[in-house]
DNA sequence: TCACATCCCATTGACGCCCATAGGGTCCCA
DNA sequence: TGGGACCCTATGGGCGTCAATGGGATGTGA
């Protein structure tokens, strides 16, 4: 198994760490990840942390169109602009940077998403948010299907 | 790995200089480029920055095509008469010239925004500006492919 | 000779590495 | 079955190193 499951909500330092919960960090150890490649969310005002392997998948991508083509420009203008690598200290904690801090309005907690093959840090509430929308869309779905 | 990842904003100094982050240094000094070339983005309002490699990759990119066609004509333009060579003081600083201001609007900070095998100066909130057009794009061409 | 670029050195604030502690849960054994 | 030893997670903080920045001094070309 060793998905990314559940979510969970830890909060920050006085010197802006955050303790990756263990789940996470077992299941990147199933991985063997250990540099974690950190993304603006497309959709989401979330970060998206996986492996190289995430980011791999999105050079095959752009490579797949025209790399000189101005759409090829714009995606890497996102997966390279817009992500890092990171990783944890000894104690499985990140630092959370303003490159995260700007990007999902993170200021003293952070919420751990997981996502199957990768998880994403939220700002508490607008994870509420994003999955109370969420449930109501899917509802609406269900009523259309049904 | 090695790649220019990530983004960064820096402030230029009374003498027009401006430290380039360190992780694009050690990736800089990795590839083992001493010299850096620089060149205007087709694109965006961006300075290109990369290797000798970068511009030799345009050039084969050039030549592959119709040397006498028009698009070569035009690439070579660029390429050649809008491209610099410039390079890092002991301290990894570069100059801001205006070269650099005229192009990109640069005034007293510099966004760098990794870009895999080269990096770009930016604006800072031109920066903002194209990643945030390029994100919605994206979702757009999302929705309607789902 | 003046403007500007380059070389060198100083400062400070951030980050990485290390160790410490509390609280909660678990396991073991009497 | 209750108590206690133990472990592990989450969190706090000290300290050294290095990056980012500032500025003086020296070199060089117009």
């Amino acid at each position: 198994m060793s998905r990314f499951l559940s979510h969970a909500t830890n909060r920050i330092d006085s010197k802006g760490r955050v303790s990756v919960p263990a789940a996470f960090r077992s299941a990147l150890a199933q991985h063997n990840i250990q540099e974690l490649y950190c993304f603006q969310d497309f959709v989401f005002p979330a970060i998206s942390v996986g492996g190289v392997d995430l980011l791999e998948r999105f050079e095959r991508q752009i490579s797949a169109a025209d790399p000189f083509s101005p759409d090829a420009n714009a995606m890497s203008l996102l997966i390279h602009g817009g992500g890092v690598f990171m990783k944890l200290d000894a104690e499985g904690r990140l630092m959370v940077t303003d490159f995260i801090r700007d990007f999902t309005g993170i200021s003293d907690e952070v919420t751990f998403v997981g996502r199957s093959d990768h998880f994403q840090l939220w700002q508490p509430q607008a994870f509420q948010a994003a999955q109370t929308q969420a449930r109501e869309e899917r509802k609406l779905a269900g009523k259309r299907s049904t």
